[in-house]
DNA sequence: GTCTATAATTAGATAGAC
DNA sequence: GTCTATCTAATTATAGAC
């Protein structure tokens, strides 16, 4: 996104191909995204990311500005690949179905994107640099936070019966509680000494959620 | 925590001080919070912690062997600095409460911690490290968050009433989403384009544990 | 312990041949 | 676009005078 589409040439390296073809500008992203995303922007250089690319350095210079082009290309790269926006189609089922079972729906959303180690190491980083590269957090949190946040958000906000004061911050709770899981037990490794199973938080999240839907239903 | 106590030679400096004293050691030690915590452990060069701390470089390496050792005495020290134990008085008293005044507590304590940069830029960069330095990441989830992950928990065991089947997973609800709010609103930005008050999301959270007490009383 | 001076290595980035 | 070779500046770390 940051830089020009890739539809350069596929041809000269598809002839040496020991797997399947890839343009050096592809192997380049490819490797910057793997040493980029295991330490950091400053723990990167360009000497490995080359090294990593089997690419020689000015070969990434030719096809990148500089190191802070570079990085913000890929954590784009990182960032949109795993957002499958979700249809209008989709969205209007999500928010026909009864409570608990849009909290099963919203989770195994959240679970297919926690397990993939790529993903934490997204949110690790982008977290670090934020305070180097604060648009890279922004172009996340609109890219990822935000879409689970306006679909929670957008569910409470049409259902009534749960008489929700302030659904925004109701939608928080949900996906904050998950994204708080993943940094505390993943990232920060308290799964290690005080583990606590996702499928808990969930549970004890429906707990609460029933629970206001009984009472408003008492209250009629 | 990971040096030697800091009870050497205050005398020496203490003839110049143009400020309170300061020894050497204490001057290093405040310049690395201060560029470690901005920078990250990688983003930093000892050059610029000499230079902040006004001290040449060799000095620094008379009181830490290397830079892996300043950084974890650094992250160690403000990690326990802003952790005052509570007192089991005060924790029963905690639990002594009603559940909304104990959320209102809890926040509170919260609020605290986060109005502090210092402690966000500590999040942010034990997050970003938690790579290259596991420990510390321990270290901080140990001190910290469960801290407040156990008062919580603690008092949901305790009150029978609130009919919790898992109280350490509604703890990890409550105080997850406090430190989530702080994540995407303050250190990743979002405030800036989709605010959400810290004050509603303890109000929202109020309500499902209000909830849940007036459902546990009905069905009596 | 503190400084001067410097070693040894590596960083990001580029010029020029092909 | 890709490579060889290289430049400059900055990096971590230390030896030795005081």
């Amino acid at each position: 996104m940051a830089t020009n589409p890739d539809s350069s040439n596929e041809k000269a390296s598809a002839i040496i191909g020991s797997g399947r073809p890839r343009s050096k500008k592809e192997q380049i992203v490819q490797a910057a995204i793997k040493v980029f995303l295991e330490n950091g922007y400053a723990g990167t250089s360009m000497n490995r990311v080359a090294a990593e690319a089997d690419v020689i350095k000015a070969t990434i210079y030719s096809h990148f500005k500089d190191k802070e082009e570079l990085f913000a290309a890929i954590i784009e790269e990182v960032t949109f690949k795993r957002m499958a926006a979700d249809t209008p189609e989709f969205e209007q089922y999500l928010h026909s179905l009864p409570p608990d079972e849009f909290v099963k729906l919203l989770t195994q959303k959240f679970k297919i994107l926690s397990q993939s180690e790529e993903y934490r190491a997204l949110l690790r980083v982008v977290i670090g640099e934020s305070e180097r590269f604060p648009e890279l957090a922004t172009l996340y949190v609109k890219t990822v936070i935000l879409k689970g946040m306006e679909l929670a958000s957008g569910y409470f906000s049409k259902h009534k019966e749960l008489k929700l004061n302030n659904p925004l911050a109701t939608a928080h709770i949900c996906c904050g509680s998950f994204v708080a899981w993943l940094i505390w037990q993943e990232i920060l490794g308290g799964k290690n000494f005080k583990p606590l199973e996702f499928d808990d938080v969930v549970i004890a999240l429906q707990e609460l959620v029933d629970a206001k839907l009984a009472q408003d239903k008492d209250s009629k």
